[in-house]
Parts: structure tokens; sequence; C-alpha cells
DNA sequence: AAATCGGGGCG
DNA sequence: CGCCCAGATTT
């Protein structure tokens, strides 16, 4: 038999059983899979955001732990909930997070939201975010497109996709009742088996519906959600402002310090110093700098 | 559409 | 050493 065409009804249903047929038995035990809290939801969906499972793993806990639900996180300084994010990166994911549990408390009765709209609305949380909300601790027929998901519907079609048609394919697979499932299978899916590099087509699943196979041009590296080429960080202004992170204290450390500990030209350092500042990261107090 | 934003781990 | 990671926001 040869392969179904894409967008029918019997492509949608032959790839669903064979994605369920490998994944629900399976599954990576992840502690953000064990819960339906939201909060606990958005706080590991926003720390996922570009940084690998292995990283988020140990630090999820304790910042659970120290800020059970968006009131506790909203009433912390800044300068708290960026000592459990330090190895994290991209702090300013942390920033975001803190404001938007300032934003369900004032507007929201202190609950995380529970339509598409109102998680676009809080900062730092788009359409992957949002989605991995609903579908994860509301158990919405909703599709999420991550890295893993837009790089698998790329492949099984074999070709390049725009954000919207990734949503809108991803939108049609999910089986009707099996939200979570399904997005969890499919990401796990291109975790371990439909790679970025060195895909395992010979034990994929779906390799009996998948137009790609491994063979020729991977044309996942050209649709959306592919992770694009980035400067070196060895020297980069990303290197500095994260040593700068780290080198600041609630107390507050001496200007001169920190720009010692970041490792570039003190000119440069300074206007890294501002934007930190002008971010919300670190607040300038007198002579020195210290933690938000 | 392209740039920016951390940092670590793996092939 | 290059590439990639459960993206979002700004330009």
């Amino acid at each position: 038999m040869g392969r179904l065409t894409s967008g029918t009804d019997a492509y949608r249903d032959a790839v669903s059983s064979a994605l369920i047929g490998w994944g629900l038995a399976g599954l990576r035990e992840l502690p953000w899979r064990t819960t339906s809290d939201p909060w606990s939801i958005l706080v590991s969906e926003v720390m996922l955001q570009q940084t690998s499972v292995s990283r988020v793993l140990p630090k999820y806990a304790d910042f659970i732990g120290r800020f059970p639900d968006p009131a506790a996180l909203a009433a912390a300084p800044l300068g708290e909930a960026l000592e459990l994010w330090r190895g994290l990166g991209y702090p300013r994911r942390c920033r975001n997070l803190r404001d938007a549990a300032t934003l369900i408390c004032d507007s929201h009765g202190g609950v995380v939201p529970s339509t598409l709209g109102a998680l676009l609305a809080l900062p730092g949380v788009g359409a992957y975010t949002a989605r991995a909300v609903l579908a994860f601790a509301h158990r919405a027929d909703v599709a999420v497109v991550d890295t893993n998901v837009s790089r698998v519907l790329s492949r099984l079609d074999n070709r390049s996709m725009t954000a919207r048609e990734l949503q809108e394919t991803a939108d049609s697979l999910v089986p009707r009742g099996m939200g979570w499932e399904w997005n969890q299978m499919i990401m796990d899916l291109g975790a371990r088996i439909c790679t970025a590099r060195g895909p395992m087509c010979g034990r994929c699943p779906l390799a009996g519906t998948c137009a790609w196979r491994g063979l020729g041009d991977d044309p996942a590296r050209s649709s959306a959600g592919a992770s694009r080429p980035q400067g070196r960080f060895e020297g980069s202004d990303r290197q500095a402002r994260g040593r700068a992170m780290r080198a600041v204290s609630a107390a507050g450390v001496p200007r001169r310090e920190v720009v010692a500990a970041m490792g570039v030209e003190p000119e440069r350092a300074e206007r890294l110093i501002a934007a930190l500042v002008a971010e919300g990261l670190m607040v300038e107090r007198g002579d020195s700098v210290a933690a938000p």
C-alpha cells in the first residue's frame, strides 16, 4: 500500500494509531507530566523555552517549592526568583514569569487563565506556551507546536512549512479527547527518534507514513520553529551579561567589580549593564549594582 | 524576516 | 568545535 495523502482522514487515523501504539507505554517520566496544576505547567513550560529537559529537571522542583502559586512569585523580590533561575539562562523569562504572576493576581484572581486569548496576553507566553497550558493542564484538544513537532510534521510531509501551516496541521492531527497524550507523544517522538541530528528512522513508528525518511535535504531545517544559527557564545554580549548576572547580589556589588567580572572592555560592560538595568534584571544603587 | 537573548551538552 | 535545545519579543 502506498503512502497516504496528507490532510485526509485516513492519513490522520494512520498517523494517530501508529504514534499511539508507540508512545503510550514508553513516555519519559517527567515531573510536569504528573501534575495538572496550571501554574506548575506554566512554570515548567517557560523554563523549557529553549532549554533542554535535562537542564530544567534539577531546577523545576525547587522553583515550584518556593513559589507554589502565582501569588508567591508575585510577592517575592525578582532577585530571589532569579537566584533559583540561575543556570537556566535567559533570565528575562524569569522576569516575564513574575510579571505574568502579578497580572494573574491583579486581573485573574490569582488563577492562571484558561483561555487562549488570556494566556497569550501574559508576558513571556506565546503560541506554544499558551497551548501547552491548555493541553497539559486542562486536557484541551489543541496542538502544541514546539521545535520537536515542527520537525516531525515537516519531515512527514517532506516540505518546509510556515508557522501557520504547522499549527493547522498539528491541530488537525490531534485525536479527539487525547490532546494531552497526543502532544506528549509527538514531542517525545521528536526528542527521542525524529531528532534534529541523526534521526533514527529505522525505529520510527511513523516511517510508513513519512515522506522524508532521512533521504535528501532535511525539510525541518527550513521550517518555522527550526533552530537558527547563532553567533559564537565565547566573547558574546550574552556571555558577558550572564557573568554580570552572576556577579551581582542582593546586597549590591561595586560597579567596577561587576565590570571586571564581565571580561570585556569597560565601555562595553557599562553599556551591557545599562541594558540589564533597563530590562529590570538589576538595579543601580549609588556606586554599586544590585539584584532587583 | 531577522536579531537578540544563556548556557551546557552531545556528536 | 558546531549545532541544538518543550520560544518569545523586538526591530
